[in-house]
DNA sequence: GCTTGACCTGGAGTGCACTCCAGCACCTAG
DNA sequence: CTAGGTGCTGGAGTGCACTCCAGGTCAAGC
């Protein structure tokens, strides 16, 4: 797999790809006779889960040391990766609990709106009624 | 209330909060003989509101855009920003499963890793127990 | 009345994570 | 055999969201 069909299986541009190797996020494939990367399909196994740790807000420097881990043999290695992917865990399972909230508090809001948009106006917004052709009283 | 005190509720920084008044992600505040700016306390809900939106994943300009639209009156005002939250709502809505599948992700891969570190090393990744004092048949 | 600390302005600087570009090589189809 | 598409490198440029000055004003406590 050349650069090209990575970038289009991974959502990611070529430029970004040939920038996560430059920092060292993604392992230096093989190259073919012309000097072409060539990808091993394994690569994408790794790039959905970096995708995963990314989408859940684990900073760029953290990946990065994630992946410097993951080529590094012994138990030490093994042993801080799991602490990382615990700590962020934790932040994941907090994080989540932060978006049940919001989604409740955004419901409410949506709710509020539309209310004000059907005329039905509640007490403290009533000056936003001003613009609104609703009857004096009925 | 000053700006320093605001800045010890909100948790942001004075330069922080100085900037958003800058772009106009927060109203300016009235100033008192000194020139120094004095909020009411009612900025805290919105502060807090703009907290949520940020820690949910909704952009810079996009809070920018709802922060304007706040201070226009009429329905349209209002019917844009109900679209504005029903559409981050479901953004919300789907990085809330996002996080779930990545909880469970990474719960495995803890437990994957718990096991390589007691020498209970599953198939696939044999070579990483080449350090590991496990003796070869028991 | 003087020191200290919080505040002011305008503007420059920072770190992050890309993104774009010039100038070149290679390979395949027509 | 040549045109177009894809790839290469090194390095410059971008947008975002702050963050940090310098050089000054102001208010309250000792």
């Amino acid at each position: 797999m050349l650069i090209g069909e990575l970038a289009t299986k991974t959502g990611l541009s070529v430029d970004t790809l040939r920038y996560y190797e430059k920092i060292g996020l993604v392992p230096r494939p093989l190259r073919d006779a012309g000097g072409r990367r060539v990808y091993d399909t394994g690569i994408l196994r790794w790039m959905r889960f970096l995708d995963r740790l990314k989408a859940t807000g684990l900073a760029m420097r953290e990946r990065l040391r994630y992946a410097e881990l993951r080529d590094q043999p012994g138990l030490a290695s093994v042993r801080e990766r799991r602490e990382m992917l615990e700590n962020h865990r934790e932040k994941v399972a907090s994080d989540l609990v932060k978006l049940q909230e919001t989604l409740e508090l955004l419901d409410e809001k949506v709710d509020l709106y539309r209310r004000i948009e059907s005329g039905d106006v509640p007490d403290p917004l009533a000056e936003l009624a001003n613009s609104v052709s609703k009857p004096r009283d009925a």
